[in-house]
DNA sequence: AATATTAATGTAAACGGTTTCAAATTCAGT
DNA sequence: ACTGAATTTGAAACCGTTTACATTAATATT
């Protein structure tokens, strides 16, 4: 059902057709009324392929989320924002996961170039900077999540990953703790970075040497959390508390916790960040740096629709703060008597 | 930069580069050679959009993805192995998702196909039956996943929720529970109330009555676990053994019993359906019924290729089967010298 | 060398909308 | 009734590809 057959069976244009569908235009209303007549007798639906090659891009109603690890549940929050507010604006997403490789992600963002989608939002990889920068420089809307390359000048909405680490390992520290491990993300993620300055940051403050056996790196997979746990818990002087930097490899953490028998948190304090649905149920309740992934999809996903209609206004940076829900994981054997 | 300007520059017609392209017709060696080298000295990239207009459906290098819930890891798997296949397969895809609302699935379903989409992968909603009965009937290429309607002549894939439900309760009462509630999903909705076939079978074959009081509906929702399992847990005879039909509402059930203090399994043995990455550092460790989300996505989307070569083959109905993963949730107080 | 065959390329229509511009109609004011 | 302005409508160009068909160039056949 195209245009022209409507146009042809209203016996009218199809630039008449086109102009009751749109409301663009004022048409005489018995003409209105029978063309609409027609178009849901024939039950007419709009070929948007066709509307998006003249439509300027920013009306194409549909646009790109990139994420990294759709099987991680806070990107799977990520995009429900992104969605929430997507559908709102009557638009259509198209979603791929690079599983941090820089290639898929280059692939992806050709693909969704090549669709002419309106704007991406994205989660970006370690790599691409300079290709992300260019495309950012010719103007292309963009807006970047969780994590953001810097001198870049792009909205970007992140979370106080900084703050949020210094209080976690203030809570640590706090509770006692002076031996205090770190599991850290993705090498040269600027997340993975900015939460390693909080760690430090906590403990020099405290006057806490920073001991280079007790930084690991588990990639921000439930595997490598679980690696970096059991060489952790395998130092001649393992840590009393770990701060384990997200929700996957905290799982990692907890299973190799359980394998060696060991308590949770007379034997080893932990702390996670990204406050999962399942941290509450754990035993004991887990302590963790809670992330609103959600609203971090709805702010990001608002800033992409405020920068389509307004194309050059300044470019914006949100940062949403954590919070830190205290439950029961890190209290310390010394100090038990304190609250957790 | 249009293909036209590459021709333009090139000294050729648009039809030849179209070729070069696509390698679809010979061109002669050199002038293959000098159309490349424009082409990336331009560096032109395809407008798929318009690609789209002429090519046919099939052909389209995009397809669309339904879900109900991108937040439960479940279906986060399932998107993830569609995802996979589509990669291999050159192709991007749309994903939506319902929130179980029928209209938003009727919304996105004309959103796709008015991106004119090759075809859709989808866990259909309960509602919109005549509305897909139509489409399918019309020859446009679905499958749907993880649930089915019923009298459609339609590709499936799905598990066998069935003996999985089977099975979970089986084993209950292989460990002496003869009380044994079940907390349902959306009703409506055909792995719902083929699990609901399952757990019914079981307790028959077993010659316990079913007896309606211990018969709840979660609605496949945290919240909706919870207050089943205080309904449950509210009874004059509460049971001594719970079937929990999906990880959502079981992690609600457990915060529920963890909130009246029981002890699981000799307050309360609790099983789920569908095992997620945490139901194994539970403590006690949780007994469930894995179903396999990725190769489910992965065989729905394999699917949906196929079909998109080869219209006309018949449809088929793939069925997963589940596997029964024994931990320490469902013991029996009277039984506890057995094996879990 | 002339012709027949085959290979390589070009021309132009088509896909299904939107939009500019011009024409036709309606309406108001005198 | 006539003119001018305002409102509605239509004709046609255009977006960037692909492809059927026509044409030209190259090669083979005699």
């Amino acid at each position: 059902m195209s245009i022209k057959k409507i146009a042809k069976v209203a016996g009218v244009s199809t630039a008449t057709v086109s102009r009751v569908l749109n409301g663009s235009v004022k048409v005489q209303q018995k003409t209105a009324e029978r063309v609409l007549e027609v178009v849901d007798e024939m039950n007419y639906q709009l070929n948007n392929v066709a509307r998006r090659m003249k439509v300027k891009a920013s009306d194409s109603l549909i646009f790109g989320l990139i994420i990294t690890d759709i099987g991680n549940p806070f990107f799977a929050n990520v995009a429900r924002g992104v969605e929430e507010v997507a559908f709102k604006n009557k638009h259509v997403m198209l979603i791929c996961n690079t599983n941090e490789s820089p290639e898929k992600e280059k692939f992806f963002l050709n693909s969704m170039l090549s669709e002419k989608v309106s704007g991406i939002i994205i989660v970006p990889t370690a790599g691409n900077d300079k290709y992300l920068n260019k495309l950012v420089s010719n103007g292309f809307p963009m807006v970047m999540v969780d994590r953001r390359h810097k001198n870049l000048n792009i909205d970007t909405v992140s979370i106080n990953n900084e703050s949020g680490a210094y209080q976690a390992v203030k809570r640590l520290i706090n509770n006692g703790h002076k031996r205090i491990g770190i599991i850290n993300g993705v090498k040269g993620l600027s997340n993975t970075e900015e939460r390693f300055e909080g760690y430090k940051k906590a403990l020099k403050e405290a006057d806490i040497p920073i001991s280079k056996e007790l930084i690991t790196y588990g990639n921000y997979i439930e595997s490598g959390g679980r690696e970096a746990m059991r060489t952790i818990l395998s130092l001649k002087e393992p840590p009393t508390a770990v701060f384990s930097t997200n929700n996957l490899m905290t799982l990692g953490c907890i299973k190799e916790i359980h394998l060696r028998n060991l308590l949770i948190p007379d034997d080893i304090a932990l702390i996670g960040f990204d406050d999962s649905n399942w941290a509450e149920a754990m035993v004991p309740p887990l302590t963790t740096v809670k992330q609103a992934g959600y609203e971090l999809g709805v702010n990001a996903a608002e800033l992409l629709f405020k920068r389509l209609s307004n194309k050059n206004a300044s470019t914006v940076n949100v940062v949403l703060n954590t919070e830190l829900v205290i439950r029961e994981s890190c209290k310390s054997k010394n100090l038990s008597m304190h609250s957790t």
